[in-house]
DNA sequence: CCGCCGGTGTGATCTATATCACTTTTTATT
DNA sequence: AATAAAAAGTGATATAGATCACACCGGCGG
């Protein structure tokens, strides 16, 4: 089996092995334990990060101290606090593994680098960006439209292995609603 | 005055005028009288639209009639289904204007035409989008985190602008509240 | 094998916000 | 200016979901 990397970026074009090896060669692999942090508010964010393996969640604490996720991120998903990215801040949310993860991390420096010399690879991060922005999009509309049961039922559908994968209490605090309150849902 | 999509596009890269002149010629003027539909749900989505002139809404109705707004749209925005255009699916969305609109409107097969050839306006379409996925994600953490009148005061932060072209009942069906709602908050 | 802790369920209340119904103000249109 | 239409305010009530409090279960670390 080829590499998780090349087959997420062979999703969008292909690339040959001297390519692929020249990409991969600007990430650097990094193992987390269980409840280790891979960012942390207050922190500089040099990486973007995809997953080879394992489970994250980015949250956020709000002032009143309620954890509220942003992002889960699993095999062959991106992760990292992407204002703080971008415009090379401090980090305002935090992400910490729900499993022991494995990912590769690449600098701003190194993928904008990567981005002007390849376009080829330019393209798969603009194709994956559009992806997320509708994703994006169809969860504010899900926030904006739907009651805690119907986007209860669209998680579960949309994110099967998800909903397998993490205890209630974090998709709940996903979904934008109390444990208690999805719990009582389960009168489905 | 330059062309206001020239000044969007030179926030990112410099462009000569013979490349500027080649991209514009990829784009069709449009002129929409307020009310007008630029998308309506069940018709194809051909077009990504940057905003020359005037104020739009992306709305969608939720099954118990409600009207629920996506994204609004003025001077230097891009608006369209992303959804639909992308996947080149049947629009989920309506967008109608909310003052006369001026628009440059961009066929996907144009897009990806002018991304392939010139790496240059790729780079600025990945920048954008990216940017647009930050937003997109604030406002999530927003619709978590904050109650009515924490949404509406950020809003007003956020964009002055709009809280001064876009009636009470527009914003209060962006930021998910009800009208009457919102005008209570205004014990500010 | 025991104790404890993370995850879960469930009752009793409380509260922010929705809803409905109506009035007043402002803005367009002929 | 006259009339209609859109926007905004406000009271009375209803309700989804939050909060608090507690009980239960199952695994795993000493």
């Amino acid at each position: 089996m080829s590499h998780l990397l090349r087959q997420h970026l062979s999703t969008i074009t292909p690339f040959s092995d001297a390519e692929f090896d020249y990409v991969l060669s600007h990430f650097t692999p990094k193992k987390l334990k269980k409840h280790q942090f891979l960012v942390q508010e207050g922190n500089a964010v040099p990486n973007d990060h995809f997953v080879l393996k394992g489970l994250l969640k980015a949250t956020h604490v709000s002032p009143d101290g309620k954890e509220h996720i942003l992002q889960f991120a699993m095999e062959d998903w991106w992760i990292t606090d992407y204002q703080a990215f971008h415009q090379q801040s401090a980090a305002t949310i935090n992400i910490d593994c729900i499993e022991a993860t494995e990912v590769l991390s690449l600098s701003l420096y190194n993928r904008e680098k990567l981005c002007s010399e390849l376009h080829k690879i330019e393209h798969c991060f603009r194709v994956k960006t559009s992806a997320g922005y509708v994703a994006l999009q169809r969860r504010i509309l899900s926030l904006l439209d739907s009651n805690a049961r119907e986007r209860y039922e669209q998680f579960i559908q949309q994110y099967p292995t998800l909903t397998q994968r993490l205890p209630k209490t974090l998709i709940a605090a996903y979904l934008g609603v109390s444990r208690e309150t999805l719990s009582r849902l389960y009168a489905l």
